[in-house]
RNA sequence: GCGGCCAUAGCUCAACUGGUUAGAGCGCAGGACUGUGACUCCUGAGGUUACCGGUUCGAUCCCGGUUGGCCGCCCCA
């Protein structure tokens, strides 16, 4: 036998049995984001290197080491998109969306690739669902995204979620808490832990975000940016936490959420799951504003706020709730003997287009069996045709999970099985 | 990128400190029941013990490497 194929390290097959979870997550996120206005955009996968090494940061993790880059025959870098912004900020701006409408709501879904040491949640090919709305600067369009994604969890029933809030000023502010913030830093130098030693120099926001219990004193003391936010972003933030209010969506302000992205500025947000099934990975979702990234992409000066969510994570959630998503076979159909399978088989093809989930066993073969392939199904009805019921036209359609069967018409099949998944289950003989 | 754990049937796991034909449950298939599934009983198929090499009379077990998975750190979705 030949060596077995395999497929590639942290990218996985979503099969049968599984990708009805995922269905029903973009099924429902297309239903709410439908609702908020925003339309679907499709780009590729594969985009110029540029575009992120531009937007995403040189400096940040998922340039510097996570990116899948390759060269293209024609001696272009490429790279398997990391994230979504990047290339929907590219698509406003390739096609002039600024100069058709004000404001653009949109949302996409689709894997991202990262080449990163695998765990629980965490995926070299993993799947974000994302919106980005363009053209408002004002604190209503931050709330409308975090809305969003609080009406699509609910509605997902995943509702031990909590919304963490921050603000990281802009141009005018964050410079001056960056140096004020480098300053402290810099009198604890020697007590900082070895990463954050390079954060100081490379990311010195990010210092904040250690977990390790010395590095968190010193920020803990250090100034905080909430504090530091000037006049406009300090009123910006203010807005944004009174309109959550306005709707009553619960909130923390959370002064580290930093975002591992450079292209953010003031509002940033996370969404964070309690589920023990996620582990560390318990970031379902995140984002923020970025009010330059347009611009610092060739484009228009547009003021953009957007979020991704992690499917993958999103779908393990679902999974825990032990919710069922496939839609159940509706009618099955036994041909009791050879000689009427053809007749069988064109029923079933007739309630097929009639609109019935309906299953067949195609190798033929003893009633029994096919019976029992009926129960595997999990068919609410079965129904066996054989000399009898090609003779009368009446046919009797079993209920799976017990009860009477139903006499039926055959010219009448497909409205009768209606009828009767309509029906209150019949209580079980005694 | 760093540290730790793990890999036996489709799935979940056994195999008495290295010993002869590697087992069970579930699942799958067939039958008991030739026009009726599930429950029960019987039977069957399915393994190069992840891969490569080493130690040994002998390796699922010990050692090294590779690949894959899990946990923590880092980071994020």
């Amino acid at each position: 036998m030949s060596q077995k194929v395999s497929g590639v390290k942290g990218m996985n097959d979503i099969l049968p049995g599984d990708v009805e979870v995922w269905q029903h997550v973009e099924r429902t996120a297309r239903e709410v984001f439908g609702r908020f206005g925003y339309g679907e955009v499709r780009t590729p996968i594969v985009e110029d290197t540029a575009l992120f090494v531009r937007s995403v940061g040189e400096t940040t993790d998922i340039v510097g080491k996570e990116m899948y880059t390759f060269e293209d025959k024609g001696g272009r870098s490429l790279s398997l998109r990391p994230e979504g912004t990047a290339p929907a900020a590219r698509a406003y701006i390739e096609h002039s969306i600024n100069n058709q409408e004000p404001i653009t709501r949109w949302f996409y879904m689709g894997p991202m690739f990262r080449y990163e040491r695998m765990k629980t949640g965490r995926y070299r090919q993993f799947h974000q669902i994302g919106a980005e709305g363009y053209g408002s600067k004002e604190p209503a369009h931050d709330v409308e995204m975090m809305d969003m994604v609080v009406q699509l969890l609910q509605k997902l029933g995943l509702t031990d979620v909590s919304l963490n809030i921050n603000s990281l000023g802009d141009d005018t502010c964050r410079p001056a808490y960056q140096s004020r913030l480098v300053e402290h830093l810099r009198a604890h130098a020697d007590e900082l832990c070895a990463d954050c030693k390079v954060r100081l120099e490379k990311n010195p926001l990010r210092v904040l975000d250690c977990k390790n219990e010395r590095c968190q004193q010193i920020a803990n003391a250090a100034p905080n940016i909430t504090e530091s936010l000037c006049e406009p972003c300090r009123a910006h933030f203010a807005e944004v936490q009174r309109k959550l209010d306005v709707l009553g969506i619960k909130y923390v302000v959370n002064p580290r959420i930093m975002r591992g992205l450079d292209y953010y500025t003031r509002t940033t947000f996370e969404f964070i799951a309690a589920h023990p099934a996620l582990g560390t990975a318990s970031t379902v979702g995140g984002g923020g504003r970025y009010d330059k990234l347009v611009k610092s992409l060739g484009g228009p000066d547009v003021p953009a706020v957007g979020f991704g969510l992690g499917l993958d994570r999103l779908c393990l959630l679902l999974k825990e709730s032990g919710q069922q998503f496939a839609p159940p076979v509706e009618l099955f159909i036994a041909a009791a003997d050879e000689g009427s399978a053809d007749v069988a088989f064109g029923l079933v093809s007739r309630m097929r287009r009639e609109g019935l989930r309906v299953e067949f066993d195609t190798r033929g073969g003893s009633l029994k069996s096919q019976m029992k392939r009926a129960d595997k199904t999990g068919a609410r009805f079965t129904l066996v045709l054989g000399q009898n019921e090609r003779d009368s036209g009446q046919a009797q359609l079993k209920p799976m999970a017990g009860g009477d069967a139903i006499p039926v018409r055959l010219d009448d099949l497909a409205s009768a099985v209606r009828e009767a998944i309509a029906r209150p289950a019949a209580p079980p003989a005694s």
